[in-house]
DNA sequence: ATGCATGTTAGAGTGCGCTCTAAGTCAAGC
DNA sequence: GCTTGACTTAGAGCGCACTCTAACATGCAT
């Protein structure tokens, strides 16, 4: 299984064919192999690539940011710091922005208790958006 | 400083004045009341109602999503349980969201960590995309 | 009285990330 | 031989959430 069609490429990272030739042609994915006949597979560095870009757009890395990583891998072995420091710097975006999620769900659930002790008991609350 | 003006609400809410009439046009904020002059001005309640809809978008429900909501809101206490649910719904959505983020920013951080292996002892390492 | 700041409106435009369409190729199975 | 299914391409289309434009109104300061 070291090897995968489109279609289990598609099964294994959960993105669609769709996009994974999208993610190819705006060159997030470089080399791409094809068969005799023409048809894309993916090796298991590939399928790595697509799980570790998958994890930049899960924390909200935009397509573009991670086209200057790959650009940066492309220029070779001496971009290597500038990687990390990128990495570094969506690191600490990405722990920002769990914080203000964390302190948005708090205030959500304050809501929720809200009205879990009016339902409870009807006779207090009113005021509320 | 219960009542704020447009400027005001701006900075209080971290919204544009834009997004505010934009919020306002899809129903998400009522009755926003007006001066003499015909211009907004924000309650304490109709700001706290805006930093609860930052809270939910912030945390990902679309704006059709909160629209949901107060619609809820509008049709009366009844609603009351619905309004909770839909609420826990979200809430569930937010701690899986929360999750795979968590999940995501591990696979960053091994990859910042294999740099900082690669970059620390030259000698190591080899095979990343 | 003139300019500026701060607001108003309806509606158009933007950027992002897919997502889909239409037409074609090829090998395998019935 | 014909159909089916998994793929190919270039390029169009879509949904979302803003974001901006243009023209206008009002009161305050110089």
């Amino acid at each position: 299984m070291s090897i995968l069609s489109v279609s289990e490429a598609v099964a294994e990272t959960g993105l669609s064919a769709h996009t994974l030739r999208y993610y190819e042609k705006e060159l997030l994915l470089l080399e791409v192999p094809r068969d005799a006949r023409g048809r894309r597979f993916y090796t298991k560095e590939l399928i790595a690539a697509i799980k570790f870009i998958s994890a930049l757009r899960a924390t909200g890395m935009p397509i573009q940011g991670i086209k200057a990583y790959i650009e940066l891998y492309v220029c070779g072995k001496h971009t290597a710091h500038e990687r990390m420091d990128l990495l570094k710097s969506h690191e600490k975006a990405v722990e920002r922005q769990l914080q203000t999620t964390k302190d948005s769900l708090q205030l959500i659930r304050k809501k929720i208790s809200f009205y879990q002790e009016t339902l409870a008991s009807p006779l207090a609350a009113s005021k509320q958006a």
